[in-house]
DNA sequence: CGTAGTAAAAATCATACTATAAACTACCGG
DNA sequence: CCGGTAGTTTATAGTATGATTTTTACTACG
């Protein structure tokens, strides 16, 4: 395994990334034992205090628990928060477990058509506003350049935070990671064959707009499925290849 | 701010656990400053080792930021992880924000009833089995026990697991921190105002047995609805007065 | 069968030194 | 005289290393 971790970053940073990486990937199976000091044959050379840190890193994420005397060892995958950012953003780091994504997509129909209901109803003249802006810029950027991503990533951001429910926002990293991905997928295909959805992003503004909780989320519900088809009908257009530079890029937003 | 980590607690947990509820509790207001060495006066006296362990581990949940030569300093809320297990038990350890549960309680509204429809769908006859056993724990023992909450937990896990989606299965912590609540507030009222709600767990079990999706998710929102139902009607019968004993018991299961 | 001893690994402590980026200063050109 | 820019300072996080303590699974002995 290649160490994605770009030099620049700290080494704090490389090291987690690198373990995680690892585990993430199934590199490093569950109930693997994690070194006791930083790996000479890792990849990296770091004191044992980075290492050790980096390992309470990954412990706060559920990766990995410690024992005394029984060593260091990966958890169970159900103990991984899988829901967390930087879990997410390993996950997608490295070749990426369709079905995963597919749960991603599935979780994002039950909650982010709710979203959209709770924010007609509950949008202050603000919220409104920032979410029109998104969409404008969605409109008015060329597809696939990073200016649209982050557009995209705004538009359903404000959507979350205009819910008025901060619980609810946590999942706005699920819509980041499944946006991510099917952006990695777009690259490798006919781009001809893509169009962003934007009639549903409009839709669903207006239903917004006009307070209307029951269509915003109707109108939210088959904008994720759409996203979702399209992000499977690109799966099969998909040749392999590298892909990792344009996420690496990607991921630099945030 | 009396220092709630029990001293049988590595020490590592009881600083963690210390400067984690000060922030939770609004103590240490976002922006503040969090002292670059142990604090002396802060109930703990640590190493910076171990003090900076925790503040790595503190960081991996959104809770602070460090930058250099500006000092380490509390997110913003919007950057904490709301939904992670740790951070969940430190919301419940403090005065709780009425607010916050209800935001949970409605993120449940909308996973929970997915998540039945989906298990109905999905479940093994293992799974089954499973959540018909924690059924029957919850029928034959007392309520107030740990033994109905353990069986309360192990019924709504259960149902996640049979979901099929790790993902929503993570938002099992979810459930757990709201029924830790309402089990709070119902050793303040009179007990003879409460009752287990039996009666809906029941027929969701027998939904997901026949595999009939659509009921068991609307049987689940009754359920869930009902639960929030019971803990704002237990809110108005509160008496002020410590709880905090308890809690931790309950706490130690987790 | 239990009990005391052993050791492996995490946890803790203490004390260095380094790198970074923000703030400040001094210089230079307009 | 003003404004900006390049260099310097410095506070703070980051990194490095070695030693000690605590916990606990395992083992050997009574």
């Amino acid at each position: 395994m290649i160490n994605t971790a770009s030099s620049s970053d700290s080494l704090f940073r490389q090291v987690t990334d690198s373990i995680a990486i690892s585990i993430l990937s199934g590199d490093l199976e569950a109930g693997a034992l994690v070194p006791t000091e930083p790996d000479p044959g890792a990849g990296f050379s770091a004191s044992r205090s980075v290492y050790r840190e980096a390992l309470k890193y990954l412990s706060a994420k559920g990766l990995i628990e410690a024992r005394q005397r029984s060593g260091t060892r990966v958890a169970p995958r159900s103990a991984w928060n899988l829901l967390d950012p930087d879990i997410l953003r390993w996950a997608l780091a490295g070749k990426i477990d369709e079905d995963f994504v597919r749960n991603l997509y599935e979780l994002r129909l039950f909650v982010e058509p709710n979203a959209a209901r709770l924010a007609a109803l509950r949008r202050t003249p603000e919220q409104l506003t920032r979410i029109g802006a998104a969409l404008t810029r969605m409109e008015q950027n060329p597809p696939y350049g990073d200016a649209i991503i982050e557009a995209d990533l705004d538009y359903h951001g404000s959507i979350f935070d205009a819910a008025g429910n901060p619980a609810l926002t946590c999942l706005k990293s699920v819509v980041i990671s499944t946006l991510l991905w099917s952006m990695r997928l777009q690259r490798n295909k006919d781009p001809s064959l893509f169009s962003v959805p934007l009639a549903d992003h409009q839709r669903v503004y207006r239903a917004i707009a006009q307070q209307n909780g029951e269509q915003a989320g109707t109108y939210m519900a088959t904008l994720v499925n759409d996203a979702l088809h399209d992000a499977i009908a690109a799966l099969r257009h998909t040749r392999s290849g590298d892909t990792t530079k344009h996420i690496e890029k990607i991921n630099q937003i945030y």
